[in-house]
DNA sequence: GATGAATGAGGCTTCATTCAT
DNA sequence: GATGAATGAAGCCTCATTCAT
């Protein structure tokens, strides 16, 4: 199973930035250390790598944040997933932003899509419960997921494409606002005036 | 002129889910109505067509958010920048994702790359400004403009893929979220404690 | 449709022996005198490509065997379409050997097939009507056809694999070997005697 | 050597039908039931297995047709080796399918090339021998053989494909007819009237 | 001697680009 | 200026063969 591994790891490489569709084969496997003949013995065929990938870091991601979470009150557990969330960006910040570019994309299977959607699933629920209990404000709960999960994609990619440095207290200097996003009431009336 | 215009409202459409690369030139030709041949005598070529897309749509970006813009205190500064990016993303979602999934790609040139990271500079400057004045936290600046600019892109992501509805206060119910990733002071000591 | 064309005889040449599968479509093409995409704008591909050819020639065969025949007693009307036959052998000796070739192969389609077997099924029908009238021995129809067609193609076989000189009066030389075949009464109490 | 011959068993079932270009050597090795390697260690390679192949059955073939064969009159003699054509087509038909799809193959080497053309030429000089005996029409020898011949070919491919079941008393329909192809005078004044 | 994972040359096909009309 | 049929370089993939075990 080694063979596999390093052509996963080589896509991982070659693939982080999106550049999945302009990435050869022969390409990856020059960069696995294999024959190229060889990806085809363990993966059915590029879009088979592409995915492979997806599901085994986005099951990686899912595991990481979910995982023996103790059940406790919203803010913290809050902070505790997002702690999590913040050192696997730090640990592996290119698989999370081959997530995070690839996520939707054609090539991806049925199988890659349900356990992308799961994860998102899962957390838009976690919200939902939230403001049921009257923690976190009304208003769409993947909203608010996804401005908050999309704001960390962008301190991800600004680290991969700009070489933004990656604190180590991440989940410090991040975590209260995020939080801030689905628990602060806005004050739509006072925006509009001037 | 119009033909050109045709061609980059076509690939407006095609490339917007990030199918740059899996979109043949005949198929652009179709979609906008002109022959093949017709693409090559108004741009270089399909890489000039997705750089001139991409200088069209960034630079309509930031023209949209910092032109006329009125000096004023930072938070009312920020919240009006806000607005109109909130108006663009509702207004031109294909275009915002666009630009989004085709940021740092390698076929884009040095003048898409330029006017790429001028915007992004240009908003770091202006909260390195704001630190300055103590009216925003101490931290990297670009951390925090890339963590509120991608909670919209994560917005605007969901829209696209999973079929968020944009509602049309996206700016008051994002905007008091946004701005206090830039104010509020986190507690990393509380944090660390449970 | 000159191209097509050009294609399809350039196909006959290069397939008529069997070796359809280890003809490359570069070497296609170059025999064509077209570029190697060419094929792909007028074929599906490769498949399309001895598809169509199968489909002509097994038409063309069809329509000069049945075409405009003419009422008659069995073995006259027998007599001329064996003769239209040895004419569509001696003047087609390719294109015969290759629908032989390649009858049944698993590359072709259902079309193909339907085409193929129609012919074999008007031929084993006329000598079931033949027999009912008592002018054709009894027997199994198919095996009859099976052995006298195949004597041709052993024919036509020899003329490309050895260098057989196809005589000008081929029909007279086996029309009234085939038509025994079919009429004559074989005697196996005396066969089985030494 | 028992695993040569369950190569060769197997190849015979595989490559029976035409299929030898498309039978990847693995496939061979699994139908035998031994490793891929091992094709290696009986024959030079795939080429060789087929050689080997039709070596086998050409020889048997002509041993069956040939051997002891008793000096009669021709006729007698004819009906002879056509009872062993038939006996060995009904007992083998899948080496005889064999036999006829891969004759003048250009894989076939030198020596299967040699085997094959030792029959046809065999054949083709004892109908010479009876023609100068006044036993068999005048005409080209080797295009009586190639009728005769190639219209048992027939009724295998007929039984192959399209499942045409072989009567056992198949040498015996179709003997007097085969026969009749070599002796009977045709009459092409006459075929020409109508 | 037997194996089968690994290899890479070579096959089929796509598609960015050209150019005669 | 506009077109789209033609092109061939380059991509994905197969499979005959090798060789370390």
């Amino acid at each position: 199973m080694s063979k596999a591994t390093d052509i996963l790891d080589a896509a991982l490489e070659l693939f982080e930035g999106g550049s999945y569709g302009s990435t050869p084969v022969p390409a990856l496997a020059q960069r696995a250390g294999v024959g190229t003949g060889t990806i085809y013995r363990h993966f059915p065929g590029k879009e088979g790598v592409v995915n492979a990938l997806y599901q085994r870091w986005k099951t990686a991601l899912a595991a990481r944040l979910l995982d023996e979470l103790q059940p406790s009150d919203p803010e913290a557990t809050f902070r505790e997933i997002w702690r999590r969330l913040c050192s696997f960006v730090i640990e592996q910040p290119a698989a999370f932003a081959f997530l995070e570019s690839h996520h939707h994309q054609q090539y991806l299977d049925a199988e890659s899509r349900r356990i992308g959607d799961e994860l998102d699933t899962a957390m838009t629920e976690l919200i939902a419960i939230w403001q049921r209990a009257g923690k976190v404000r009304s208003g769409p709960a993947s909203l608010m997921v996804a401005q908050a999960y999309g704001g960390l994609v962008g301190v991800a990619r600004a680290h991969r494409d700009r070489g933004l440095a990656l604190p180590a207290d991440l989940a410090d200097q991040t975590a209260t606002g995020a939080w801030n996003l689905l628990s602060l009431q806005h004050h739509p009336e006072k925006e509009n005036s001037t």
